[in-house]
DNA sequence: TCAATATAGTTGATTAAATCAACTATAATA
DNA sequence: TATTATAGTTGATTTAATCAACTATATTGA
């Protein structure tokens, strides 16, 4: 049991270092950073979250989170629209440029996986994900909550 | 196929938040950030790896790791030494409070996980493991070095 | 042998991006 | 309607990374 653990901990951080914090051979994200990759997901993944969403999302302070939609704004990846039903949301939305842009990064991380899992027998593949499906909701189930401002 | 890629890649994500770039619950690591738990615990699983080895490890530039180093020097986790054989290369070495620590941080991330798994078989948690191994010595074949100066 | 080149690591200056605390504005509540 | 809570922003500061230039040692090859 202990055994196991520690060598799935040992696999859940090497996963990390291809999948968390970086780039693919250096050809990325162009000029975003991986956290505004993540935060461009999030909104993709959701319908104009307001930045409370993204902030525990990603894990950063409301004044982070903030900073964050500054810069892909600027960038010209996402907008802050009001929100009509509450005057102090307001709800982020993918410009086209952010919808092409995560799409784009998106796929290159998936060809990166598919790649390295080319070889493998469809079962295999299958196996794989529900392993670690069964991982993330086992994890989800047990939370870890944002920690931050 | 896409799809299967698509959901694991997704799986990955999740896990990369969890195991990727942040505290547990805010009790992680103490006084040391997150790349230096990540530089001691490479430090811990090498014999006196040079500054070098840490810098592709972590996917920083060298001076980078020189400050991540001074750091964990400063706090006492690890100290330099001289290599015999080299002049040019110094040997990172874990003070004794460096392994504690390690270990200590480890422990807390594996009980973690290890709360989370608790209801699963045995046979459950023998197949995990299986699985990302397979996941991570594919993505190993295929590379991704280090891509800082 | 020794000049040229490569490698390992450090340092100063700069930049990127986060935090904290204080703030505004709106909404909920008692 | 006064109080309190929530959402978000801003200025000041801090942390930690980068880049470019540097020192020191090792390797190579004419």
């Amino acid at each position: 049991m202990k055994r196991y653990l520690c060598d799935i901990y040992e696999s859940l951080h090497e996963l990390t270092w291809y999948f968390g914090c970086q780039d693919i051979n250096g050809e990325c994200c162009g000029d975003i950073s991986f956290v505004e990759y993540r935060a461009l997901r999030k909104i993709s993944q959701e319908t104009n979250p307001p930045i409370k969403l993204l902030k525990d999302a990603l894990n950063v302070t409301k004044s982070g989170a903030t900073r964050i939609i500054d810069r892909l704004e600027t960038k010209g990846y996402a907008v802050r629209r009001h929100s009509h039903k509450d005057g102090r949301i307001c709800c982020i939305e993918l410009t086209e440029k952010g919808k092409f842009t995560v799409e784009e990064i998106n796929n290159r991380y998936a060809s990166f996986l598919g790649e390295s899992l080319k070889d493998k027998e469809l079962q295999t593949l299958s196996n794989i994900n529900n392993t670690l499906n069964a991982l993330v909701s086992a994890l989800r189930q047990q939370g870890l909550g944002s920690i931050r401002k």
